[in-house]
DNA sequence: AAGAAAGTTCCATTAAATGGAACTTAAGTT
DNA sequence: AACTTAAGTTCCATTTAATGGAACTTTCTT
């Protein structure tokens, strides 16, 4: 085992509640003899990767790690950021996975996972649905402000489906449901029998969005797993946010009724 | 000399012109054997320091950095309160602001708030540029004595363009006036065109000292808005000086040419 | 399909990491 | 101020990993 599996032990011990390290946390976190951790400690001081608080015994990462962090945001793009997090989602769900971006009133995919089950939705690259009658085109419709999204609209819509919003009032009380709820979901609007749940996120340094999905046939999916799949997209997407400061990202907050069984 | 020393290295290849590197870009820039640059670069994905690029033989640095990263501002709790009160002096005055350390005799722009007018200053984050040529890094050796600035510059420097100082006297006299004006003030020194003015305040508590800096087109900005940056930088620094109980803080004191119109 | 360039694996040699114990320093306690 | 305990550092023989040259494989180029 290698010193750096022991480096890198070290900086997954730093979190929002731990922002600095001692020797002894490092005993206790890690079950290492003390005389590594006051040597490994010292050592990655030297190296430029802690750095010591003022000259006590305490120590946090260095300014070289949140320089290179930094650049993490611009080696990754917003897409491909969400294509691993919704890829690692479809693998634990099973079901069809996929990022979609906005152009104008259409919604595109640009990845997709397809899900594992012998009945799976498919979504074609490069489709383009309209946004208003779906759950990623709501999800990023949700981030706009209502007078944009009635100045996007201004000419009207006609509805594809039963359960698509009729008219833009309809639609406005649609959106103002998923920035409470931190997701978007449809059933049976573009594709009669498919469920979709989605949430978007958006990167403010480059102004890209893309919206992160999950998709399923209706029939298969319990109320239980539902509520999985909008818990580990809404933790995929709020990942996100956290990296790229997305100030417009709504946080998933479940109702009562959700909630229950 | 530990693979720590290597890994290090290898995170400081990266830069803002290179998000990603290979086996032969070590090779070349760091001069190591090519199976080491492999094995390294396995290594370090192996651990989650990096990731590859899609399937490409290229890595980028991985999520934990940028996770470790962000926590330096919060760990360096000085960073994030310097960042708020700048970004908010940004927001009325309509110039660049930005926050910087000092590591050495290099000085360091951590966090930066572009300007509102159409010809701004632009600083990019992890730029390094010489302390005693511009007003961030005075600011910022002010707060050492004389002998520790003679100490840091024993070997002498080179000064880039005519208005930064020539020799060590020239800088400590400089240093003098930044001690009894509060606040440090450079022109045409690292980029022609370019006025900027630095307040330095520290936090006693954990040793870290921070540069508060506001830079604008000298041609832009008129005696009066320049008084008015002064003040709003000099009032932002005291109340973190008074927060931090800075023992070093150098407080503002207009000379009557200052103030006279 | 041949050639070149980039990356990986192998292996004996060299160098670093390990963990227990002794030692030093810092922080309470009486 | 002397005592006690906790925290951190240094030492040393042993174990384990890193090194770099060369052979090998993959990938790109013409």
């Amino acid at each position: 085992m290698s010193i750096l599996t022991a480096a890198a032990d070290v900086l997954r011990c730093f979190s929002s509640t731990r922002h600095d390290v001692t020797v002894t946390d490092l005993v206790t976190l890690l079950g290492m003899p003390k005389s590594n951790a006051s040597r490994l400690l010292r050592a990655m001081r030297d190296e430029g990767l802690l750095e010591t608080v003022g000259d006590s015994k305490r120590y946090r990462p260095a300014l070289l790690l949140a320089q290179v962090g930094q650049l993490y945001r611009f080696a990754a793009s917003l897409i491909d950021r969400a294509d691993a997090v919704v890829g690692c989602a479809s693998n634990v769900i099973g079901h069809t996975a996929y990022v979609s971006v906005r152009r104008g009133t259409e919604i595109i995919a640009v990845t997709a996972h397809p899900g594992r089950h012998a009945l799976r939705v498919v979504t074609s690259i490069g489709d383009r649905i309209p946004a208003f009658a779906s759950s990623t085109g709501r999800a990023l419709l949700a981030r706009l402000s209502d007078e944009d999204v009635r100045a996007l609209y201004k000419d009207g819509f006609t509805a594809p489906s039963q359960t698509a919003p009729r008219d833009i009032d309809e639609l406005l009380a649609r959106l103002a449901e998923v920035r409470s709820a931190g997701f978007a979901e449809s059933h049976d609007e573009a594709v009669r029998g498919v469920h979709a749940i989605s949430v978007g996120v958006g990167d403010p340094a480059t102004g890209d969005e893309v919206a992160l999905c999950i998709s399923f046939p209706a029939a298969m999916v319990e109320p239980g797993e539902r509520l999985a799949i909008i818990n580990s997209l809404a933790e995929a997407a709020a990942e996100i946010a956290a990296l790229t400061q997305d100030k417009r990202f709504f946080p998933l907050k479940l109702s009562l009724s959700e909630t229950a069984p």
